[in-house]
DNA sequence: GTCTATAGGCTGATAGAC
DNA sequence: GTCTATCAGCCTATAGAC
């Protein structure tokens, strides 16, 4: 979704014009708003249209339909997201280090775009995948890969199949976080024995975890498989 | 959802009667794989009744209305799955072991209800949990907690808060079941560069990262934290 | 680019016959 | 318990004025 970059500021509704650009990107961020909220089917063009502070057949105009709008803010996001791994993954440092820097870009990019692991849960539980975001997901993919490669040649990382740490990693984080709200609201609403642990923990967790199940260790034998433990 | 077991055989549609449960499990299980694959707003009960062989206005009578039968839907879901794992805390064995036989319990709960963590998911990520099920969800966590709890008594887990083992384990197990429909169309289709790793190679990793990640090892020391690694 | 008005389809629920 | 018929409401998309 090309948006070029426009001086005029956008003006806050009122009877004249309004720069266009604004009004496609007033669309974007409420559409991402309500399809995390409700998904695709649960939101009306028209819910989207007067939370943008737009009239509704603007968006036909603009994007040619609801779902295109929707899978305007789905690209959007994969691509950002995809972007800013790729950023990460160049700079300087081991392969723990790459992690730990890949976790926190993670978790940077929900505190501003806090839809988008809502948006990205919702899409990899759909039937189908859209195919606009499937080249942003492989690079994605391809930096994990690289990630496991760059650990096991280091010596930091025993061998470990790419397909398997990207399942595990990126799904525990996006359901992680596209679960927050849900959590929170369990909390507040008294269903939870317990307080929640905060995400700064959740994620030194995860980080731990796996730089420690993935260490090339003294090794637990590989034995203990299947047969009679104790 | 209570549902009393009867001796009459399910009536496979035809001019005349058919048990009367036949046609609230034939309603559950239609809606199950629906609400699943398209999500509450996505379906119609035009559509379950359909699938299920059954007239629409059933659905208002034997559930009080669409939203009544996907509250029933999740319920008996998240009670199975509860009552499952409840069964396999009690049989004996290590936490390592315990722990390998929840991850299989879980796989084996998807085998046979594929729906399952679909519907799972897609409840998680929403603004919030139907409360029905939230007792069940406790229950889950309870048993997380003591595997926790008896892998550090046992000494083969170094302390770990036991919230942070729950949403780990269970994001990525649901995350994962949850996403495997969209993973294999998105291989049918030739957008991913490599094959699909196996389930069962898939939960081996995941076993493996936190049996070994939640090891007493030697410890790679405390000190590493935020200051500069390396 | 923006807006109003409206077309045409689908939705969930229910009244009432059987 | 099951079915048909129906209603009122909501949906997306678009034609055409500005």
């Amino acid at each position: 979704m090309k948006t070029r970059k426009t001086p005029s500021p956008p003006r806050k509704r009122s009877g004249d014009r309004r720069d266009p650009d604004a009004t496609r990107r007033a669309l974007l961020a409420a559409a991402a708003a309500l399809f995390a909220e409700r998904g695709f089917d649960g939101v009306s063009v028209e819910d989207v249209a007067e939370r943008a502070q737009v009239n509704k057949a603007l968006i036909s105009y603009h994007f040619g339909g609801k779902r295109a709008l929707y899978v305007a803010v789905l690209e959007s996001g994969f691509a950002e997201m995809a972007d800013r791994l790729t950023v990460i993954e160049g700079e300087s440092g081991d392969a723990r280090e790459v992690l730990h820097r890949l976790i926190q870009a993670f978790a940077a990019m929900t505190r501003e775009r806090p839809d988008f692991p809502v948006l990205f849960v919702r899409e990899a539980v759909s039937v189908g995948i859209e195919p606009a975001v499937m080249p942003h997901l492989v690079r994605v993919m391809g930096i994990t890969r690289r990630l496991a490669e760059r650990g096991v040649r280091e010596g930091v990382f025993r061998p470990v199949d790419p397909r398997l740490l990207h399942l595990g990693l990126v799904g525990t984080l996006a359901f992680y976080f596209g679960t927050e709200h849900a959590r929170e609201k369990a909390r507040a609403e008294g269903y939870l024995p317990f307080a929640l642990p905060s995400t700064r923990a959740f994620l030194r967790h995860l980080e731990e975890l796996t730089v420690r199940g993935l260490a090339p260790s003294p090794s637990p034998r590989k034995k203990d498989r299947k047969g009679a433990r104790r």
